[in-house]
DNA sequence: ACTTTATAACTACCCAGGTAGTACTATCGT
DNA sequence: ACGATAGTACTACCTGGGTAGTTATAAAGT
């Protein structure tokens, strides 16, 4: 569940793609990302052939084309991939990654009155734990 | 300030032992990571050379040995990685990177009191502004 | 049937992180 | 003076992300 789910930037605007449309055909996934990127259809279907091999995607055959479907949820990379970043400059402490994040950065006092419910419904949570 | 401060986890230990140390010996970086990672001297010393490429660190010549000096600070670097994946996964909304980060992580609710604390009192700081 | 066109496979690069061996040089101990 | 030691430089290799050309194949149009 761990080195697999580390996607870079290309893999997650294409998981992005099939996250969002449940499946889709090289050509499908080539169109989604053409404005954004402009890649040569074969980067993309190089691409999703690595990320077959990583696991991440599979394909099946229909007519003759590839349609590729996500076998990694979304939840499960932002997991990883932020349980690694935690890990690598925090040692894994989710609290000080958190406390970090509210104190280093510009939240605007919307955001943190929703943080501050969120936060405190957790609170009750924890407790009753 | 972007690309250079994104730096691999072997980096990232390095420049921790640079930041506590305030400056090293290719053999004193060596030593201080032998036990969590057991490398060859060349190994650090080589990475340290391509470190100095990149303009994160850089060295002088003391004795007959190279004395590195970290060139960039701890937290430049986690701002850096850290706005870098919040720009992955949340296309840069940081708030919605803290809200992910306190709803699907385990925090204990000694952890939840303290960022109880620090939101509210951001939350008044913002306030004010 | 023959050409265009779509699709996939293979191959090849580039870059950066990571790992380390080998070669050179200077210094140090005897 | 000479061999061991310490230190750097150079080179090489692996991996994975990213990018794409070239080639093979099959389908579809005329």
């Amino acid at each position: 569940m761990s080195r697999r789910n580390q996607l870079g930037d290309l893999q997650l605007a294409i998981m992005r793609v099939l996250w969002s449309a449940g499946e889709a055909s090289v050509s499908a996934v080539h169109r989604a990302l053409w404005d954004e990127r402009g890649l040569a259809p074969t980067t993309i279907a190089t691409m999703l052939r690595k990320m077959e091999q990583k696991g991440v995607v599979s394909h099946v055959l229909e007519g003759r084309k590839f349609v590729y479907r996500p076998e990694t949820t979304e939840a499960g990379v932002r997991r990883s991939m932020v349980a690694q970043l935690a890990q690598r400059l925090f040692g894994g402490d989710v609290a000080a990654f958190v406390s970090y994040l509210i104190s280093e950065n510009e939240i605007d006092s919307g955001e943190l009155f929703e943080l501050e419910k969120l936060v405190a419904q957790k609170g009750r949570k924890g407790q009753e734990a």
